[in-house]
DNA sequence: TGCCAGGCCCTCTTTAGGGCCTT
């Protein structure tokens, strides 16, 4: 993969090209020792996917019963997985230096940064997070969850959910989803990254104040 | 049995508290 380095990470980063990722972990917490079980990705590329990535990894220890069953990712299946440092020195050559997204990415971003910085590895890309910007757009669901949320706008799935590669499928949906309805809606013929970025940081009171202006 | 973290947001706020979301 070609690795392009930038001054500016947000707007000379090629905008058409994102990776949508999500980690299946042992819980909540990095510095509590926690580590990533799975990670999943798919690569988009103007509106469709055009690369995945899927792996399990053996975290070097059991996880819980309840990850066990959260997940669905038994110890057995963990037994003869690759480490998580040789898992994520592939993952680091997938995801280059492109932007990522992922829902709760402040989640992700802290699984993708302890376990990168275990190999000595870093990313230049910049985070979005899809959950901040459906809570912009979609005021009217029932609530933010991934699941709720593919439910909400009626998104195809094959009712796998908690699996790395199967929630970032549905979170890939769900960004494109967001972007159509953003063209749609609110008239924005080009909504790129770093708009999606600065939606999830306005407030929930001007929003659509804050699309008019832009459209 | 129930809890363990962290960032963001909202409001009955800002010298704070609590809910949401991720595994």
């Amino acid at each position: 993969m070609i690795k392009l380095s930038y001054s500016n990470p947000i707007l000379c980063r090629p905008a058409d090209t994102v990776i949508v990722l999500d980690f299946e972990t042992t819980g909540l917490s990095p510095t509590q020792g926690d580590r990533a079980i799975e990670i999943g990705a798919v690569m988009l590329k103007d509106g469709k996917v055009v690369d995945r990535f899927q792996q399990l990894m053996n975290p070097g220890f059991r996880i819980s019963g309840f990850i066990e069953s959260y997940t669905g990712i038994s110890n057995a299946m963990l037994a003869d997985a690759p480490s998580c440092e040789e898992v994520m020195a592939q993952f680091a050559d997938f995801i280059g230096d492109y932007n990522l997204v992922a829902h709760n990415a402040s989640f992700d971003q802290r699984f993708l940064d302890a376990e990168l910085k275990r190999i000595n590895c870093h990313y230049l890309g910049q985070f979005a997070c899809s959950m901040l910007i459906a809570r912009r757009l979609y005021q009217a669901a029932p609530n933010h969850k991934l699941g709720s949320l593919v439910s909400y706008k009626n998104i195809q799935h094959d009712g796998v959910f908690h699996r790395a590669l199967a929630d970032s499928e549905m979170t890939a949906s769900l960004w494109l989803a967001m972007l159509e309805d953003l063209q749609q809606d609110y008239q924005l013929h080009s909504p790129d990254f770093g708009l999606l970025q600065s939606i999830a940081k306005q407030t929930k009171a001007n929003i659509n104040q804050y699309l008019q202006r832009q459209g």
